[in-house]
DNA sequence: ATATGGATTGCCT
DNA sequence: GGCAATCCATATT
C-alpha cells in the first residue's frame, strides 16, 4: 500500500550503480486483479556502445530503442524464440545501458506466479531471467513501460529498511560469449533463488541496509 | 527474400 | 552434460 517508487533519478546512473542497489528493492505487478511483490536478488550490468555484449553495442535499432531513450523504462525482448527477458533502462536520454533481472524472491502472490510458471518450490518460481518473467506475465506488450510510475508494473523501496548488511557476490555475466570475463553480476549472497551460485567470484561488497 | 544466432529452460541420457 | 524448442531482429543476398 504505501510503496515508495524508486525515482527516475535513481536510474540516471551508471548500470553498475543501479544493479548493485537495486539488489533488495522489490518489483511491483499487478495482474488478475492481484498484486505480486517481489524481492530482486540477482541482476547484471549491460553497457552502452563500449559494452560488446549489450544490444545497444552496435548502435540504436527498433529492437534497442529503449535503452537509449530516458531512464527508469522496461525494455523487454525475447530469446532464444522462447523466453522474456526483463531489464530497466539506466543513463540519461540518448546514452544506452540497463540491467538485467536474472532472480527475485517470492514476497506476494506466489500461488499466482506458481499457476504462470509452475516449479518444484515456491522460492524456485522466479529464479532464472526468462522464469521470472512468465511468473509475472512480462512480455513484449510491457516494452517500455514506464517502471517509475504507479501502476500495474513499477520498482519500489525496501519496504522494510533494514539495518543489517548484505553480502553482494560479484562474477562474470552468465551466457555470454562477449566481454564474458567482466565483473558485472551482482547477486546477494545466501538467497536460495540465485541461478548458478557455484562460478567464478571475483569480488565481495557490503551493501548497507 | 533468406539466413543466422541468441543476456534460456527443461527434459533427455 | 547434451540438446531441442521456437521467434524475432538483424545482416546478408
Amino acid at each position: 500500500m504505501a510503496d515508495r517508487v524508486l525515482p527516475r533519478s535513481f536510474f540516471n546512473r551508471a548500470p553498475d550503480a543501479v544493479a548493485i542497489e537495486l539488489l533488495g528493492k522489490v518489483l511491483v505487478r499487478r495482474i488478475a486483479g492481484q498484486r505480486l511483490r517481489a524481492r530482486i536478488v540477482e541482476v547484471e550490468a549491460y553497457h552502452g556502445i563500449d559494452d560488446p555484449a549489450a544490444h545497444s553495442a552496435s548502435g540504436r535499432t527498433r529492437r534497442n530503442a529503449v535503452l537509449f531513450g530516458p531512464p527508469g523504462h522496461a525494455y523487454v525482448y525475447l530469446i532464444y524464440g522462447t523466453h522474456w527477458c526483463l531489464n530497466v533502462s539506466t543513463e540519461p536520454e540518448d546514452k544506452a545501458g540497463c540491467v538485467l533481472f536474472r532472480a527475485l524472491e517470492p514476497i506476494d502472490g506466489a500461488d499466482l506466479m506458481m499457476h504462470l510458471a509452475p516449479a518444484k518450490k515456491p522460492a524456485l518460481v522466479l529464479s532464472g531471467p526468462g522464469r521470472l518473467t512468465r511468473a509475472l506475465g512480462i512480455t513484449r506488450e510491457l516494452n517500455g513501460h514506464d517502471l517509475c510510475r504507479k501502476g500495474d508494473f513499477y520498482l519500489a523501496h525496501d519496504p522494510e529498511p533494514d539495518a543489517r548488511t548484505a553480502r553482494v557476490i560479484v562474477t562474470p555475466r552468465i551466457g555470454i560469449t562477449k566481454a564474458a570475463d567482466r565483473p558485472r553480476r551482482y547477486y546477494l549472497e545466501n538467497s536460495p533463488a540465485v541461478t548458478r551460485p557455484r562460478g567464478p567470484v571475483l569480488k565481495q561488497l557490503t551493501l548497507r541496509g
